[in-house]
DNA sequence: CTGAAAGCGCTTACAG
DNA sequence: CTGAAAGCGCTTACAG
């Protein structure tokens, strides 16, 4: 594809041979004799002829690519979540193509849109809403895709997301057995499934330990740095202000950081701080932000996985509903001043997942 | 592509055309009537047709593909640069594929191969050391190509690099005027262009300061957290410590913070610290890390210019060779307490880039 | 096991 | 302005 502009049939001309069989060799079809495929595979290498992909792509219509859309590439958590992707999808021979849609609907659409014109051969969607018109249109029409990190309304499709309830709830017990009752969230939007299942798990878990939830203690938008750093300074500047705030995401962590350190304040003396994701940012020494693992790595491959069978096994299966398992990171930021008498100091885990 | 096993004949049929009108109606042919084409597309309207692309892409020996080789796309400078490039190609109708090699040269190398196969238009390589082999073969070739962030040797391309010499020049004139005489490194490796750069711009600051440089107290590794660690490690233990380390990457300063909490000394007022990249995690508050800004958003946004222009003209031109010029962003890792009397306190910056 | 033929769905000279 | 024809570089029944 590079330099040559070789053909199938100048390799047959030099081996003496039809095309059809200098096609053969290189797919490997049975229906060829060893040595004649030998002797063509001798004369591909050494011209280093590639046979040209898009009229393989052509007739097999195929392009062994895959879309991934995720909300933002900057975002520490997609970025895992892609190299996850991108490393499956290579093991098995297929490349991925990104797009970043910035929450934006109109993004969205042009970006499915351009990636279905190359030709793409399945979706990963990891950033959509609830209610997601663009997608519920292609999973109608059965165009193979897997929905990750984030699930849709309804049904008829395959996917691999985080137990979020779960997650929430864990973290959230967790500052309560410390000793907090004054707690608020600063979450994404309940529009998208992990910003609700985040906001439920975090209401349930203060409900079962009969704690009051101020309406005001509860701040929703987007899943972004911003998001922390106004929600956190509303929340501190109040009178009676939280003990403890829980971050829709460790990217929103982020943010509160940037808050509480101009406000003055410190974490966890003066607030205890929780997030959700896991991203570097959080097992800096100097951050410790105690938060809930996702394994998006392994979300990612294992999206790949379930989309690469459906492509080329074409059965219309939608049996991959995939729940993985949450995982409390407790580090400092929760503040062990606050902890119960008794309870023992919590254990404080090092430094990064491996990678 | 998606649904519709629906060609350009069928539309033909439909419009009592041939089907070679209908081509040129999709493709805004001059030489086709206002009125027929209105005819034509209002029914590729109606039953939503969309030419396939493998077959034009067959015909017109082009994908609208783009491939980005960088080390890591979790790499927040890779993550950042990628979004730019990712914007500037989606607005002139390219999609990117993107790959992370790890530094590994058979990861390179397979990639380079599998995006080839694909049929990709040209590449974006941000990740080359300076001596790398297939980047200098696709040159040879003539395969359209830019080179970003990091430069090979030799001539005949086009590259969008940091002027690396004079920001590290800077940074570490920068930690001279704050009074520091014992000052370390901890870098990426010589075998890359931007470790190269960084390493002369430092020593040459030092040399132009007349102060010493211990040998020990250059460290090269890779541009990784664990670098940073490691490194930081070894000089803090040492018997005479370092003032300041210029860590070569803000990922590399993340390691050093790790280590310098590992150990309890304080940043800046046991060692001071600055980094390069001004990535999100040297705007957060709580790091304040004094660096170099990069605006790698811009340089993915060149990069893909250029290489657009150079696919779409065929012009074998060479004259895009951009410097871009270096920040310092300063902050208060760099240790206030040091700086020289009389000289003022530095500014110090806050918050992000805009983004 | 091998080859001649048809076809994948487009684009683009070439004639009219 | 419109259409019949050739062709992009492959794969794959269909015969032998």
């Amino acid at each position: 594809m590079a330099k040559n502009s070789l053909t199938i049939r100048d390799i047959a001309k030099m081996a003496k041979v039809s095309h059809t069989t200098v096609s053969r060799a290189l797919n490997n079809d049975p229906k060829i004799s060893a040595k004649t495929q030998k002797r063509i595979l001798a004369i591909v290498d050494k011209l280093g002829f590639k046979p040209d992909a898009r009229a393989r792509n052509l007739v097999l219509k195929k392009s062994n690519l895959i879309g991934l859309v995720v909300t933002d590439i900057r975002n520490p958590f997609y970025a895992e979540l892609a190299r996850g992707i991108e490393d499956k999808a290579h093991q098995v021979g297929y490349n991925v193509i990104f797009c970043s849609t910035d929450h934006k609907p109109e993004r969205m659409d042009s970006y499915v849109h351009l990636m279905l014109d190359v030709g793409i051969d399945g979706f990963i969607f990891a950033s959509s809403r609830l209610h997601e018109p663009v997608v519920e249109k292609l999973i109608a029409e059965r165009f193979p895709l897997v929905l990750v990190n984030r699930k849709i309304k309804g049904e008829g499709f395959n996917y691999v997301v985080l137990d979020n309830f779960r997650g929430a709830y864990d973290i959230t017990q967790h500052l309560i057995d410390l000793g907090c009752k004054k707690i608020a969230i600063v979450d994404g939007p309940s529009s998208v499934f992990t910003g609700l299942e985040r906001l439920r798990g975090f209401q349930r878990a203060l409900k079962d330990n009969k704690i009051a939830l101020k309406p005001e203690y509860i701040v929703q938008d987007n899943f972004s740095r911003a998001t922390g750093y106004e929600g956190a300074k509303k929340l501190l500047e109040m009178k009676d202000r939280p003990e403890a705030i829980f971050a829709g995401s460790d990217y929103i962590a982020m943010g509160v950081f940037d808050a509480t350190e101009a406000l003055g304040l410190r974490i966890p003396e003066d607030v205890a701080l929780v997030g959700f994701d896991d991203t570097e940012f959080a097992s800096n020494q100097r951050i410790r932000l105690t938060t809930v693992s996702q394994r998006e790595y392994t979300m990612g491959s294992m999206g790949v996985q379930i989309l690469i069978d459906y492509i080329e096994n074409k059965e219309l299966d939608y049996t991959h509903k995939v729940v993985l398992e949450s995982h409390l990171i407790i580090r400092e930021s929760c503040g062990h001043k606050l902890h119960r008498p008794g309870a023992g100091v919590p254990k404080v885990l090092s430094l990064a997942k491996s990678r």
